[in-house]
DNA sequence: CTGGGGAGGGGGCCC
DNA sequence: TGGGCCCCCTCCCCA
């Protein structure tokens, strides 16, 4: 790491490790010649980019001052070095408003001279120090939660931290206390986004340097004397550290169960974890490694299952085992029952399926462990380039059973199958033609040709469908495109044609019915499995057919998509009939 | 516009 | 419980 030395002679300088990325191969285990390429001295790089950018205020977005002096610097390091500043900006970003915040820290009480050494570090990763002013640095340190820094500090001090007076418990409580303060400072500057969610979701990230420590209670639970000081600031002041100080010092005699476990661990591998523990929570972490390196399933799971919580995916039908995960991160007893399904923490999607969740995340970060040794060709999961590898060996494994033909994909096989059979079983509802692929259909459906011939028979619903194949007549289009749309969301015609007390006004209110069947219609060609990812769809319709107001009654009849798309194909067929009767006369 | 191939991603099953 | 393997779906690209 560079040392970029300010002041040379009469200082103490430490030079911390880093927790620089190791080099590391991203390879799975077993997993012959995938190459994953470490570029160790880019953290060194950056950080070194970002301390000229210091020294020049170049992007710099906060200003630290201490008794007049006066220290640009960035809101990222800060709160990337810095629990105080991380509880902080966190939280404070936690708004969603991005941009705002705290512009000037004004930090009296940690000296001019401890504040520089610990900006150096922040920007240096190592701590140039007067000897003299160890203490200041120190204090400085605990106050503003730079945990490796106070340790090395005492330990050039020769002190512990008993001795010096700080208690484990106030170590724990210091890590409480930054949380209490930027809480605090949140709840005051900004009460729009004050919710329990919100604090709920920062809770575990500062929880305990280790995964499988218990987390604490949470800190909303306790009166918190820093935050009765905060009070008395002016909404527009962060938080200071001296009342952050004042309540480590309440802290001595508070509630020991705050905060998180101190000790050796508490230096750069609570730093490591802290910011693994953050790290699902950004949107795009960078793709070094992959994340079932960064974070042991342990770490995913203390995150997720809270998240899963949080987030409400009780709506999905898998909450149970949510509740269960989470409720044993809770510290509860409760023995936690399958991890199956997780919450993916940066798009909310429920991934199903044990170990799944580092699948799905390397989607996110566009981490590739998987190299082809033959072209080069990256992906992000094994099974996939042991796919893409038959490219280069020529294995076909799924051979056509009616003609020479192989193929790489099982799916491949299936839809050339199709082409032996001459089915199409992919139906387009609206002007039925059919195809042999159903990502053709969905094709065929968001181009134009179907809609063409869609609005050459508006007033018409089903008898449309028949007329339209080998109808190269041009007639006035009398539905507008909305129809077509309707016809694959119809859950707007649905509703509104059964609720049509709210909602924006129909489309086709004088045409309910006709667009109802040709919603109806739609919904029968769809597959049944396409009909069972849309449970609610398939409900509302099931209501509407019968004439049934409750949802649940009969439940055994949406059982079934199968056997009520047989239905409905019927049901559809004499409704057809009927209409093209009552058109014929 | 359509058919076909390749790849990305999710879920199920099994070890 | 995580990961390997497989199937399936979907999207994109090309001819």
């Amino acid at each position: 790491m560079e040392t970029a030395m300010r002041q040379p002679l009469p200082r103490l300088r430490l030079t911390v490790p880093m927790p620089i990325k190791t080099g590391k191969v991203a390879m799975s285990p077993g997993e012959d010649g995938l190459i994953g390429i470490p570029f160790p001295e880019h953290s060194n790089e950056l950080l070194s980019h970002l301390n000229d950018q210091r020294r020049t205020g170049l992007l710099c977005d906060l200003t630290l001052t201490s008794r007049g002096a006066r220290y640009p610097t960035h809101r990222s390091v800060m709160a990337a070095v810095s629990l105080y500043f991380r509880r902080l900006f966190g939280a404070e970003e936690g708004g969603g408003e991005g941009g705002g915040g705290f512009s000037v820290c004004q930090l009296d009480c940690v000296a001019p001279d401890a504040l520089d050494a610990l900006l150096e570090f922040a920007y240096t990763a190592t701590l140039t120090i007067p000897s003299s002013g160890m203490r200041d640095v120190l204090r400085g340190a605990q106050l503003l939660g730079i945990q490796c820094v106070a340790d090395a500090c005492r330990d050039i001090l020769g002190e512990t931290a008993e001795a010096e007076g700080e208690t484990a418990e106030e170590q724990r409580v210091q890590q409480a206390v930054s949380e209490r303060l930027v809480e605090s400072a949140v709840a005051k500057g900004s009460r729009r986004k004050t919710n329990k969610k919100r604090l709920k979701r920062v809770g575990p990230v500062h929880i305990t340097s280790s995964p499988l420590n218990p987390p604490p209670i949470s800190p909303t639970s306790h009166p918190s004397p820093a935050s009765d000081c905060l009070r008395s600031q002016p909404s527009t002041q962060p938080p200071s550290p001296e009342s952050e100080e004042l309540y480590l010092r309440a802290g001595q005699n508070g509630d020991p169960r705050v905060g998180r476990e101190p000790g050796s661990g508490a230096t750069l591998n609570g730093g490591l974890l802290h910011w693994a523990q953050e790290r699902p929570r950004i949107a795009h972490p960078p793709p070094v490694q992959p994340l079932s390196e960064k974070l042991s399933e342990e770490d995913e799971m203390e995150g997720l299952g809270d998240d899963v919580t949080l987030m409400g995916s009780s709506s999905t039908p898998t909450s149970a085992a949510d509740g269960g995960a989470a409720s044993s991160m809770a510290g509860g007893g409760r023995k936690r029952k399958s991890q199956t399904p997780q919450q993916c923490p940066v798009c909310q999607k429920i991934i199903h399926g044990a170990g799944k969740l580092p699948r799905h995340m390397r989607t996110h970060t566009g981490e590739k462990p998987f190299q082809c040794p033959d072209c080069g060709v990256r992906f992000t999961r094994n099974d996939k380039l042991k796919i893409h590898m038959r490219k280069h060996t020529g294995e076909r494994p799924y051979p056509c059973p009616h003609c020479p033909a192989r193929f790489l994909h099982s799916y491949d096989l299936k839809n050339h199958l199709s082409l032996h059979s001459g089915a199409r079983p992919f139906e387009c509802p609206l002007c039925h033609k059919a195809f042999a692929r159903e990502d053709h259909l969905q094709r065929h459906r968001k181009g134009h040709s179907c809609l063409e011939l869609r609005t050459r028979r508006p007033r018409r619903g089903p008898d449309l469908l028949e007329d339209v194949r080998g109808d190269d007549g041009r007639r006035e289009p009398a539905l507008p495109m909305p129809a077509h749309a309707s016809v694959f969301h119809p859950r707007t015609v649905l509703d509104g044609g059964v609720g049509a007390g709210t909602g924006p006004p129909l489309l086709f209110a004088g045409d309910i019915e006709r667009e109802r069947s040709l919603a109806f219609h739609a919904l029968a060609q769809l597959g049944p499995q396409r009909l069972a990812n849309y449970p609610e769809l398939f409900l509302r319709g099931l209501e509407i057919r019968s004439g049934l107001e409750a949802e649940g009654e009969d439940p055994g009849r949406t059982c079934s998509p199968a056997l009520q798309r047989g239905r409905w194909a019927d049901e559809m067929e004499e409704e057809m009939g009927e209409e093209e009767a009552e058109d014929g006369e």
